[in-house]
DNA sequence: AAAGCTTGGGAAAAGGTTTTCTCAAAGGAG
DNA sequence: CTCCTTTGAGAAAACCTTTTCCCAAGCTTT
């Protein structure tokens, strides 16, 4: 063996089938199905060519192999969510459910340019990428790319999809009504909601949900409150829902963690405590945000890994020919609670 | 099987080089010639051969191309940053620099599992990627991969090099100067120092820089105080620094934007003005905290898109074969001026 | 007019693997 | 002893592109 002489790392060559067939003295057709257990032969010739592959350290060529069988073994995962908040867990979803399939994933951020998502696109489509999935940061906006007639399939999740695809997307409804709900249970009789501006459209679907369980129990619905994502408008939000002039709620359902987090910081400021005077349940479950509160957060979780896994396996199988309903399928949320709910009033 | 009749979308076969010569009426040869800009033949020939590449919408198959160069124009990033706070940036940067080389990134999740790690270096290796970029969450840690002897060039960025590698990270000294050189220059002369705790390489580093840039103002150096990297801790040291034993800083340079976030609400709990009387600045300068402090936080950059560009450049040349010298290359860090420092003091 | 050069383009190999044929030898049946 | 079947393994095509060599025709030079 020349290689323990090298001083510098030098690259060496791959070892390829043809040598591990010249080694154990056999053809490359016979090694080739000696070690993918097709063909026939004795067992004693199989163990030897898996004995000297093994040895030489062979490992098969995928680019040869996906060549020949039109299949990459990669996909493709756009997104537009620079900061990897609700990327990464979907991410991390997407890779888990299509690692054991032997398929890696491509991360492409195109931020919101047509023309880098087009690169990006074209370079995936270069590559013989098995399918897509796109991804975003919120339901309701398409990424600056189109996926139509690609030639492979594409799956959207967390994004707004092309017409006729498929698409997965958190039940924001559903994670709304979770959350309500356990207000609910818990006595809370005086539940305000506050949340991000009408441009979203998860606003007005939480919104509705949030109105609707209100009024199964019976319970005034007080007009939702819209304004940014941020900490700064729940804390404005506070002197808003506490001048006085009305009746303070007793619970306040936030649209984000971080809006709840300007809220519970509000609250305790003017000396209101959390959860025994107003109980408090964010949305996204973001862990270093809501764990960080004081008290810590209980938060409705869209489940995106969840997601993320339920696109890949989708994706999985479109690529394995099995045919697939379109439309919108909603993943339902749960309810991580923690201690801004305190617990049930007067039980 | 009921997949004959396609109710799906049916995905079409690529158009090859082949069929594209055949239609333009020459050979594959000189197809590939004509749409590479090589070889010899009259214009006429080349541009009907371009057109009717571009007419069939023929793209070169990549594979194949790989398989000839022995370049399959992928690098594989392994990171073990579930959260993304500190491989996105750096993602970002590698994809930017290496997308106008056409070169496409495999981002792959190792968590902190041997097993996942061995898993996907496989695949990466298997995969034929040109090269292998490890990332991580803190630089005084390897991750649980071994990608020496891979046969493939392999560089670190944010994360423990082994020893031999080509390794970028921040410059964490000098960003702790940057941060207490500002404080120096705004007047602040009782500068304390709250980082994160002891097992961390960077807080030696950090605080050994603090303690240096106090000397070198004549300034006396408090011991800095070591604890974890919460909001919880920041705000629980502001108890020990203002418990009216010792005197009081006027400033306090955080080992992270959390533990400054705790600082600052704690100072505002006790009454003590943000930037007037005590000054802050953070570290890591995690926008989505640093801006929703209030007021918004001064805090030290590590520049971590441009670390992942150099890693990406760097990478491309080893590839490219270019020799690089190996060894630690430390990136400096940026201050990021906001609102947490104040003008200088009686200036 | 013969020899050499240029021009335009094609044949074929290479890259590494899988799969379908094909074939020789050995064994069994009649 | 001949014919057929089974067994074990190899040859070659296929996947798609690039590149090196090669060749024929037309042109120039002497």
């Amino acid at each position: 063996m020349a290689s323990d002489a090298q001083p510098t790392p030098v690259f060496a060559k791959p070892v390829t089938l043809r040598e591990v067939a010249a080694t154990a003295g056999v053809s490359v057709a016979t090694a080739s199905k000696a070690l993918n257990g097709q063909g026939r032969m004795t067992a004693e010739t199989r163990e030897r060519i898996r004995e000297t592959a093994q040895r030489l350290g062979f490992r098969p060529n995928s680019l040869a192999q996906s060549l020949l069988r039109r299949r990459s073994f990669t996909v493709g995962l756009l997104t537009n969510d620079t900061y990897g908040r609700f990327s990464l867990p979907l991410m991390a979803g997407v890779s888990d459910a299509l690692v054991d399939a032997g398929v890696s994933v491509f991360l492409c951020n195109v931020e919101d340019d047509p023309r880098l998502g087009q690169l990006h696109v074209d370079a995936m489509l270069d590559k013989r990428v098995d399918g897509i999935i796109a991804t975003g940061k919120r339901i309701d906006r398409h990424l600056p790319v189109d996926l139509s007639n690609l030639g492979i399939p594409a799956i959207y999740a967390f994004t707004q999809p092309d017409p006729g695809a498929i698409a997965f997307v958190s039940d924001d409804a559903g994670g709304a009504r979770l959350a309500v709900e356990h207000f609910c249970r818990l006595g809370r009789r005086r539940i305000a909601h506050v949340t991000g501006p009408a441009s979203f459209a998860v606003v007005h679907a939480r919104a509705q949900a949030y109105r609707d369980v209100l009024a199964e129990n019976g319970l005034p619905a007080a007009e939702p409150l819209l304004g940014s994502w941020s900490e700064a408008w729940g804390h404005e939000a506070v002197g808003t829902l506490f001048d006085g002039k009305r009746e303070a709620p007793d619970a306040v359902f936030c649209g984000n963690d971080q809006i709840a987090r300007g809220v519970i910081d509000a609250l305790r400021e003017r000396g209101i405590d959390v959860p025994d005077e107003v109980g408090v349940i964010g949305f996204d479950n973001w862990e270093i945000v809501a764990e960080a509160t004081r008290p810590p957060l209980t938060s409705v979780d869209m489940n995106l890994a969840a997601l993320g896994r339920e696109a890949g396996l989708t994706l999985l199988s479109l690529v394995g020919g099995q045919p697939a309903e379109p439309g919108l399928r909603k993943l339902p949320c749960r309810l991580v609670v923690r201690q801004s709910c305190g617990r049930p009033l007067g039980g």
